[in-house]
DNA sequence: AAGAAGATTCGCT
DNA sequence: GCGAATCTTCTTA
């Protein structure tokens, strides 16, 4: 399977509503791994996340991938998320995950070597990228850390944020 | 040991 | 738009 990254929200260091926020424990340790691993978690009793570590080893931070638009292997993330609409099938981070199968199987995986799971070089060609605040915190809530590719269909959240 | 909150989703109105 | 589902982790006693 195979998509473009149209959507993230960053969790830098220090930030109050990041998991590495009150240091390294048994569930959030793939943060502090070093750049470019991932951090996958459980929440809401219902729905995996998954994150891209984003500092040097021993600093906790992360980019959570919010949204995909899916390019190869969609009949799989199909099957996967049980629907057939094609925008929904990972619009969301909970939905991203659940498409491309991801689970705490996953957590600490780096995403920069060959595996189950890599990044990729940019694809096609990308539009101006919005911000935003962040969806769904509680924490240092105005800061506009929320990115996203201008008009792409394939974004969650509200509508009146992804405008620019 | 118990309780509350959480980087959400889905179904129903 | 609203509330339930569902479970892990951290906080407080």
């Amino acid at each position: 399977m195979r998509g473009r990254i149209v959507e993230t929200e960053a969790y830098p260091p220090g930030d109050a509503s990041g998991h590495a926020f009150r240091g390294q424990t048994a569930r959030n340790r793939s943060l502090f791994l070093g750049t470019g691993f991932a951090y996958v978690y459980f929440i809401y009793g219902t729905s995996y996340m998954l994150n891209v570590t984003a500092e040097e080893p021993g600093i906790g931070a992360g980019v959570l991938l919010r949204a995909f638009e899916p390019l190869e292997g969609i009949e799989q993330m199909e099957r996967y998320r049980k629907t057939s609409k094609l925008l929904d099938l990972a619009r969301g981070p909970g939905r991203l995950a659940t498409a491309l199968q991801i689970d705490q199987r996953l957590d600490g995986v780096d995403l920069c070597t060959d595996g189950p799971l890599w990044l990729g070089t940019s694809v096609g060609n990308t539009a101006l990228v919005g911000t935003s605040v962040r969806i769904g915190i509680s924490q240092e809530v105005g800061r506009l850390l929320r990115f996203f590719e201008i008009g792409n269909p394939f974004i969650s959240g509200p509508k009146a944020l992804s405008r620019k």
